[in-house]
DNA sequence: AATATAATTTAGGTATTCCTAAATTATTCT
DNA sequence: AGAATAATTTAGGAATACCTAAATTATATT
């Protein structure tokens, strides 16, 4: 006699943030493998998710899927829920670090922002969990914005990073650190940024060949080859 | 952007087990009416649970629905987790009393019995919450038996209870400390206890009046009218 | 006791999330 | 480039938990 147990938004879109944070799309197989599930039920669960009010994901065929930023910024709350608690259950119910997993996998979805805040400030507000791995802190995305198209390649053509628009001289630091390459076929193009999470996003073309969460500044590019 | 929330095994289980702690079983609309759903679901649901293997409650048409020895434990589980978090928020996170039951209310469905024997442990096994209400422990609920006829009386016939089989000397005071009487048109009878909870549960015969969860102790009664 | 009213169940329908099998699309190999 | 293989989506179906409206059963009134 058991509730049958189905797979929560957040439980999709937790899975989708690190499975992504290379900053390739992940794929739906990937996905469906990570939650042990049927592809298929993958496929038609991010259909529903990327045309969301708002949307979650962005998603195309046989390409795979990338979080918007309000995807991005949902992931982000849970996955901060799971360190917190992870932390808290450590430090005040003697949870050794291997056993407190599965117990905060259960209670990430279900605390309140208030709980959330409560055990934050218990414990003074952490920067790492138990395994060390870092506790987002909140209001870390950007709002989703309308992407615009910016500039057009030939096919075949590369293109580098080379200037972004408006006051946002730390996203520019971040896309020449990284000596960012647009591969061919790209037509149009935006950009997002979360942390080391670089994703570029293309549409309107059916050439299209890399996609990413939603634009969050214009970015301007020159041709290489 | 929400999941659907339907209500659990659980809730449903700690509802039944709320409206019947007068003994009497709980109607398919009171149970609605406390959770907020139509009558016609409910029906549906306790139909289910009726059947489950094992039975987690006993139902009857137009009659109610009384929870099994089994459905028992399940509610007092949720219930003692509900009571120990209560009083854990209250003690470690500076909750308010009046503040802790949402909280409670969602996370008592997801912690493991690990994580209630830490809490109980941490506070050294209260045995009230924080409203006072007492902490159910564990264990108290006798398994299910299969039912026995015991005593068959014509229609009409009242009857008193007077020996109860075997060593259970508790449960016989129990019995004449309620002076229970057993009404007309029962054929058969079986007792089962919790607490102050005492029900009577006929089964075999359409003119059944009384019902209950699952047969804990023999019982004979003396007929009076 | 017969009828009117209220409570409850049944029947049929919707939405959700999973499944499997078939069809399609992409990728790899020769 | 063409064929074989692998990945992915589509289509159709099952189970669940809710709904509303109609049918039934119980209760109250006269």
């Amino acid at each position: 006699m058991e509730q049958t147990l189905t797979f929560s938004i957040q439980d999709y879109l937790k899975n989708i943030y690190e499975l992504t944070d290379s900053g390739e799309p992940a794929t739906t197989t990937a996905l469906a493998e990570r939650l042990g599930i049927a592809p298929a039920s993958v496929t038609g669960m991010v259909q529903k998710l990327s045309t969301a009010k708002p949307p979650l994901l962005k998603y195309r065929k046989h390409q795979g899927v990338m979080l918007t930023n309000e995807g991005q910024r949902a992931a982000l709350e849970v996955i901060r829920h799971h360190r917190l608690l992870e932390a808290w259950l450590v430090k005040t119910l003697g949870y050794s670090w291997d056993e407190v997993h599965n117990e905060a996998e259960k209670l990430e979805h279900v605390i309140s922002e208030d709980f959330e805040k409560r055990i934050a400030a218990a414990m003074g507000n952490p920067e790492r969990d138990p395994h060390g791995e870092p506790i987002p802190s909140e209001d870390l995305v950007m709002p989703d914005d309308e992407s615009v198209a910016l500039v057009n390649l030939e096919s075949k053509q590369e293109a580098v990073v080379c200037r972004v628009e408006a006051q946002d001289t730390d996203l520019l630091k971040h896309l020449e650190g990284l000596g960012l390459v647009i591969g061919a076929h790209v037509k149009t193009l935006e950009v997002s940024r979360y942390d080391q999470v670089m994703q570029l996003q293309v549409r309107g073309r059916k050439e299209a060949v890399v996609l990413g969460p939603a634009v969050t500044s214009r970015v301007y590019v020159e041709v290489v080859a």
